[in-house]
RNA sequence: GGCCCCGUCGUCUAGCGGUUAGGACAUCACUCUUUCAAGGUGGAGAUCACGGGUUCGAAUCCCGUCGGGGUCACCA
């Protein structure tokens, strides 16, 4: 039979919907429909805790505002369904107990504690590498009967892999093509992973694997975070006894700071609403994305050419896509050259095709808004300017503050500037909490009683240092849709100005 | 810290043994425009992370060092 080019994205419908699943489902889809293959969406589920409907389907409208739509999925139905991992669990308990038969896995009883312990005495051992290894598992040789025992008396148990033990110096290997060449991993460093948890569901490793083979993927291409544990896979499809497919390893979008780490939402705006509320249209957005790890560029081009390359749709990208020309080196998100690509589509629209886009993006400003919108419509007459500019503190970047501004504050810039910090100071360590109006509410008065700052200059300074401006929509309003991680680093913003006014 | 990956202008990149190291964004100057953008022209900006090799010749191949990132969960 002759093998059919299929892709997939598998995204976790935890938390709001990533600018990188964008990025990775970008380039699956272009490289299914440059080879006439096809792109699966499949949703991995299997964290009971976090995953939610209302996450998923988020995922599925940002994809689809982006244009970036798929031939099989949970919405859509196809022969290789169900495509929710939550829904297949009977297949991975079958082939958990397949390999648990063949001798390829084995149950743990090791509990919590039990863990732990392991733990720590591997750090007092000082040993390279902590972890659930093969040499370590009290698990692992457990006879039938000792087995049976324990399950009798009703122990939880996990399921591990087993990885092979014989020889010492054995190691694993398998083909990066993004990268071009081998990548390999000495058995005795990969630990022992868990391939079913203790409530019965299957860990992310077991469910992509099994489904990835069920679901005849062809192609992996996939986020540069999964490279350590693809030699866990490629054991995973050996105990089993299938291919492995081909696997991409496109490497991780960065904050553009100067250490480059991943990027995250603790820094910048990542969340895909986001940029659909801020008004980048999906053609920017996507060719950006698209230029962040794939260029056109090449010898031989003429001058004239060579200006247009960087503008591109994703249709033409699809006709001339090469996956060996996927950089492989992590690029930094920058916002400032999205704004310029979309400016830039924004040109090319007409009259009409810009209404159209302006209504619908209203439309959908508002909805992200959520209990915002009321203030900013109720504001529109008052500041006698568009709806946009009320709302435009929360998708600029870059602050553009001014001393008047700062002087309604009515006190002196360097005492701002302290105050702002010791707000700050109890936002970075609550961080996690403050999740709501209500919560910020509760802080912000909080801290003006513990360190007596007056109450009025206190939210003037965070209204001005979060808005820019002393006139804006409602204070903790503002502040919760900004998420607390874009406040603590505008108020780093906030101080750097206010200690430059000299 | 162990292991893995990456390393060309501030940023995104071209380059795959011989180039004045090219382009785009940002930046600067000039220009066009009744103004502001856009457009046009030009400038500055990279000892190709560093140190050793291999070679007549290295950004390109090899080794080492350093730097950055990723990963070490009953999360994906």
């Amino acid at each position: 039979m002759s093998k059919e080019f299929r892709v997939r994205i598998a995204p976790s419908p935890t938390g709001e919907p990533h600018v990188g699943t964008a990025y990775i489902a970008l380039f699956n889809r272009c490289f299914a429909k440059s080879r006439g293959g096809k792109f699966i969406l499949r949703i991995e589920d299997t964290d009971q805790g976090r995953s939610t409907a209302q996450s998923e389907q988020s995922i599925f409208d940002s994809l689809n505002w982006l244009g970036l739509s798929w031939d099989e999925g949970p919405d859509v139905g196809g022969p290789y369904g169900p495509y929710r991992q939550s829904e297949r669990l009977e297949l991975y308990k079958k082939h958990v107990q397949q390999l648990l038969d063949t001798g390829k896995a084995y149950k743990c009883f090791c509990t919590k504690d039990d863990l732990d312990s392991l733990r720590k005495r591997q750090e007092f051992e000082k040993r390279p590498a902590v972890g659930y290894f093969a040499s370590d598992s009290p698990c692992r040789n457990l006879s039938e009967s000792e087995v049976e025992e324990r399950e009798k008396r009703g122990l939880p148990f996990v399921v591990r892999l087993k990885v092979p033990n014989e020889d010492p110096d054995g190691e694993i290997t398998f083909f990066d093509h993004i990268r071009k060449k081998d990548i390999s991993r000495k058995y005795s460093e990969i630990d022992e992973q868990i391939l079913l948890k203790s409530d019965s569901f299957p860990t992310y490793h077991l469910a992509n694997v099994v489904d990835d083979h069920l679901m005849d993927i062809s192609t992996v291409v996939r986020g540069e975070e999964w490279i350590v544990s693809t030699p866990k896979h490629v054991l995973l499809y050996k105990a089993f006894g299938w291919d492995c497919p081909d696997f991409y390893h496109l490497s991780l979008l960065r904050n553009p700071d100067k250490n480059k780490s991943k990027i995250s939402k603790r820094k910048n705006p990542v969340s895909l609403r986001w940029f659909r509320a801020a008004g980048y249209t999906p053609q920017a957005l996507l060719n950006f994305l698209a230029l962040m790890g794939y260029s056109r560029i090449s010898e031989g081009k003429t001058k004239e050419e060579l200006a247009s390359l960087e503008m591109f749709s994703i249709e033409e990208l699809i006709k001339e896509f090469d996956p060996d020309r996927i950089s492989s080196s992590g690029p930094a998100f920058d916002y400032e050259k999205l704004g310029v690509i979309n400016d830039s589509y924004m040109q090319s629209m007409s009259v009409e095709e810009f209404c159209r886009y302006q209504n619908d993006r209203l439309v959908y400003l508002m909805e992200y808004l959520g209990e915002l919108a009321p203030e900013v419509k109720n504001r529109f007459r008052r500041f006698d300017r568009e709806v946009c500019h009320v709302t435009d503190f929360l998708f600029r970047m870059k602050m553009n503050y001014s001393p008047q501004e700062f002087s309604k504050v009515k006190i002196a810039p360097k005492e701002t500037a302290a105050m702002l910090k010791t707000i700050q100071k109890n936002f970075k360590d609550n961080a996690v909490s403050i999740n709501s109006v209500a919560e910020f509410k509760n802080v912000i008065a909080e801290i003006i009683g513990n360190n007596g700052f007056d109450n009025r200059a206190a939210h003037m300074a965070l209204r001005v240092a979060m808005v820019g401006s002393a006139e804006s929509l409602p204070l903790y309003e503002s502040m919760s849709a900004l998420g607390v991680y874009r406040c603590i680093s505008r108020i780093d913003e906030a101080v750097t100005f206010l200690n430059s006014l000299s």
